[in-house]
RNA sequence: GGGCCCGUAGCGCAGUCUGGCUAGCGCACCGGCCUUUUAAGCCGGGUGUCGUGGGUUCGAAUCCCACCGGGCCCGCCA
């Protein structure tokens, strides 16, 4: 059974609505990394309908959590002065740094929460400052209050130095320098917290006293006993977390007992997740190493990244390369998919579990008809070839039998495939994958032709002009030319993709040829035999 | 100091929870074919001390212990 669903049935099993929780704090550009979150809490949520139980998947983001460290863009040059003055300061109340945005949230968080729809996640939206603002967590923070020393006897056991003895599980928002991560908190009476700004490590504090009303969000519970209080407020039966939280004495632990003790919760059923890395580097959302939704969508199918995500357990740490590794990964999953419609086969053991795997790739139903497309490597040596015209693209797949009578969902799919397939060649392919046709002939190149070559290929474009080649006979013509003309069949090729690209090599000659536009083709060869 | 993950073919991995066919998959590689350059074709081939050592067992990649190597997380701050 697939992990997904062995978490499923286990909550199933327990009874009642199950809420699924995921979220992330919104320190800089939400990247695929993040998408682990929701993407489990989401499948976990379809797993329950599947065997007809209750579940909800929430993304809730930290967004009024502090900002201990400017992140990429915002470090770079004139901006980054500017940023550094908001250290400290609950992440939405940070300006955008572009009018188009209300502030620094939505400037990170919308591309993120925008694109989640085409992977298919289905998630309700919570933001912690306005459960804060709106008093949602007033009756839990009280209680936290109350019972603050029963929580410090808790974090205590699993630190090294003990917190002091009139510690306060609360981090007031400083009404005069509007940091949220300086002021201490010192007592407390009826709603408000009496603090003084202080300063830490990072930023320093204003130095004012003043008081702050918990149950209008003036202030938050601090991360160890807000998670925890967050769990009973919105009844978190379950949760996938980085492993950050994972370890021994984390937050989880911690959360694990406060939840049970002060909050009279059951502890949510907990999934440690691994990292993903891209190119073998941890992301890092204030390097600017990262790699975003949007920029996903750019070049590949939603599903991919399902499949990078479910395909193996969580705890599994993931590499993701947009270069060249990404066309295996592309066949990987295109294998899956035919294991799943048994057009491929795979070791009887393996058939469910590769099926689950691909079922759960999805962004929806699984459609009964496997669409005809093209193999992503395909796709990003013919889109170079056609240029976007694709009456032309359909005509070579046909051609190929990459398609077979295709109905319209086939070539919908296909296209779809070659523009992606495009992009990807232009954004994230190595160099010697990619080609351009050259709108003209340089000199320079043309001065690169031989006499003997020349004739070869005035000899091929009146061929070409008189007949009409299947890509194979044309193939095979050409090295029937090369063999009059005196050369190796190697240099014929090697004229034909000078005159056409201004190199030395390309794709196979005879498919590439019949590809273009037949007129171009002969024009250009003259041109270059002239 | 504490904890987690990983170690299986050249590379990337599945299989470990729940011990049981001859340890699999992709890519690479090798051989052959397509008169056929090429990262777009087809067929065939496994190239392996399952990190090491010990234990449990009729039987261990799988469970237990120790060790080695790699990566990561936490250690007043997610």
């Amino acid at each position: 059974m697939h992990w997904i669903d062995k978490v499923s049935e286990a909550l199933a099993k327990k009874g009642g609505k199950q809420v699924i929780a995921s979220g992330i704090s919104i320190s800089g550009h939400v990247h695929i990394g993040h998408a682990n979150d929701v993407f489990i809490a989401d499948a976990i949520r379809r797993s329950l309908a599947e065997r007809g139980a209750e579940g909800e998947a929430i993304w809730y983001a930290d967004d009024y959590d502090p900002m201990r460290r400017v992140p990429w863009p915002l470090n770079k040059d004139a901006l980054a002065e500017y940023y550094t003055h908001y250290l400290g300061f609950p992440y939405i109340n940070i300006p955008s740094p572009d009018p188009s945005h209300k502030n620094f949230v939505d400037y990170f968080q919308r591309p993120f929460v925008d694109s989640l729809p085409a992977f298919g996640i289905n998630v309700k939206i919570h933001s912690g400052a306005e459960v804060y603002r709106s008093g949602k967590m007033a009756g839990l923070t009280r209680t936290a209050l109350e019972r603050a020393g029963e929580i410090r006897k808790i974090l205590n056991k699993f630190r090294k130095e003990p917190l002091p003895e009139e510690w306060l599980p609360y981090d007031p928002l400083c009404e005069k320098c509007g940091r949220i991560a300086t002021a201490v908190a010192i007592y407390w009476d009826g709603n408000m917290v009496k603090y003084k700004c202080v300063g830490n490590d990072y930023v320093s504090g204003c130095g004012h006293e003043g008081e702050a009303d918990f149950t209008k969000g003036q202030g938050k519970l601090t991360w160890r006993v807000e998670w925890p209080a967050r769990w009973k407020l919105l009844g978190v039966t379950c949760e996938p977390f980085g492993k950050d939280h994972a370890v021994l004495g984390g937050s989880y632990d911690t959360g694990k007992l406060i939840a049970k003790k002060i909050f009279k919760k059951d502890p949510p059923h907990p999934i440690p997740y691994e990292w993903v890395s891209l190119k073998g580097e941890a992301m890092s959302s204030s390097h600017g190493i990262i790699f975003t939704l949007p920029q996903w969508l750019e070049v590949a199918e939603p599903e991919l990244l399902r499949f990078l995500i479910f395909r193996s357990k969580p705890t599994k740490a993931k590499d993701f390369d947009p270069g060249m590794p990404f066309l295996d990964f592309y066949d990987e999953y295109d294998l899956i998919e035919e294991v799943y419609h048994r057009k491929a086969k795979a070791a009887k053991s393996k058939v469910a579990q590769i099926s689950r795997i691909y079922e759960l790739s999805q962004t929806g139903n699984v459609g009964k008809k496997m669409p005809q497309k093209p193999s992503f490597r395909f796709a990003a040596v013919l889109c170079q070839a056609v240029k976007g015209d694709e009456e032309k693209a359909v005509n070579i797949m046909k051609k190929r039998k990459v398609l077979a009578r295709p109905t319209k969902a086939d070539i919908e799919v296909s296209m779809k495939r070659l523009i992606l397939a495009s992009e990807w060649v232009e954004l994230h392919a190595p160099a010697n994958l990619r080609f351009s046709i050259l709108d003209r002939l340089p000199g320079e190149v043309k001065s690169r032709i031989s006499e003997k070559q020349r004739w070869g290929l005035k000899h091929i474009a009146m061929d070409i002009s008189s007949k009409d080649f299947a890509a194979i006979d044309l193939h095979n013509h050409i090295y029937s030319v090369a063999g009059k003309a005196g050369i190796k069949p190697g240099e014929m090729f090697q004229a034909i993709y000078l005159a056409l690209l201004g190199r030395t090599s390309g794709p196979r000659a005879g498919t590439f040829l019949t590809a273009l536009d037949k007129d171009f083709v002969v024009k250009r060869l003259n041109e270059a035999a002239d």
